[in-house]
DNA sequence: TTACAGTGTTCATTTTATTTAACATACTTG
DNA sequence: CAAGTATGTTAAATAAAATGAACACTGTAA
């Protein structure tokens, strides 16, 4: 199944975040021979040293070994600007990306919230997982008990059983990108 | 953050299973003096034997650490814009949202592609569906035997199964926020 | 050129993990 | 009850990983 050359993994990550392994030893606590051994597979780390010289990443063990495992008609395919299906109403906008696509297995949407704009005081709730990110403006979310403010090029990703609200108290719209699954729309 | 209580997670998933101590051993090949250890958290066991342990069970490292975090419930919500991994290489921009989001159900990103780029003339085909919005610049879709060009606010939304390509032979970088499903990253 | 700061690698030593082999306890079952 | 066979824990011996201090190499500035 994975390859899990976690030498090769921990190389490219260092190299992708420009470190060298003497500037990744000090952040993670380390020293630069643990990691050239582990870049080399000569070793095989601890996992709490593992843990440790993720941290100067900084990445969580998870996203570490997530990335091991991955390194890699008729229907309509493309939609216009002005063809996206708008569910909103009035100001507020919901753009459906890929409307008519049978079965779709995600929602994909362009959202444009006005100023006032707001799910209301009833939190959201139902199956499934659901993601954005912010292109312009500023909105505020809310995740069970915690309150966000997002700005562009911030993001979400969380668990749609998890009570929600979305808001825009500012002054400006906010346009974002969502993701749903299953497709709710 | 995480908490990683392994001992605790390991124990929870060999009971879950319905595994002795010794059981696991040998099916793991290793000691069942290990795994008391390794339980006890009197030892932080090398990636090469939690790995060789797992595989008694069997369990994947990432599914392991992924129990982990979900056990310890602090799952992150909000990522902020340099937050992102990225997992692009050089000028090509692949920022995962939810990245450490245990067993997604999506991959959502934010993708940015240089002048030049190019996913390949060997066509792209994987299960799942795809879907993505044009934030700015430009670029070129294939999709079969079909060429799009896709500018800001255009999208997509195709089967990830027909041969697909993505290139920008345009002379500024193309920002787009994508989904996919199954998660991929 | 020389001196210097950066890079990654290597080796002897220290620290830590893993095994081996015992131990104590609990539960059968003859 | 006693013998047998599970269970998980532990101590000392062994194997492996992490450290500290070197090394060789590169590029750059004086």
């Amino acid at each position: 199944m994975t390859n899990l050359d976690i030498g090769a993994s921990l190389k490219a990550v260092r190299k992708l975040k420009g470190l060298s392994q003497r500037e990744l030893a000090k952040r993670a606590g380390v020293t630069n021979s643990t990691i050239s051994m582990i870049e080399k597979n000569s070793v095989s780390p601890s996992v709490s040293s593992l843990k440790k010289v993720l941290s100067g990443i900084p990445m969580s063990l998870v996203e570490f070994f997530s990335i091991g495992e991955s390194a890699s008609s008729e229907q309509k395919i493309v939609y216009r600007a002005d063809e996206l299906l708008d569910i909103g109403t009035g100001p507020l906008e919901f753009k459906v990306i890929g409307r008519d696509y049978p079965n779709r297995a995600m929602s994909v949407m362009s959202e444009t919230y006005p100023p006032g704009a707001d799910t209301g005081e009833e939190m959201l709730k139902h199956v499934g997982e659901e993601a954005a990110m912010v292109i312009t403006g500023k909105f505020e979310l809310t995740v069970g008990d915690e309150i966000f403010i997002l700005e562009a090029g911030d993001s979400y990703y969380f668990n749609s059983e998890l009570p929600h609200r979305f808001r825009n108290p500012f002054d400006e719209p906010c346009h974002l990108v969502s993701a749903t699954t299953p497709a709710n729309f």
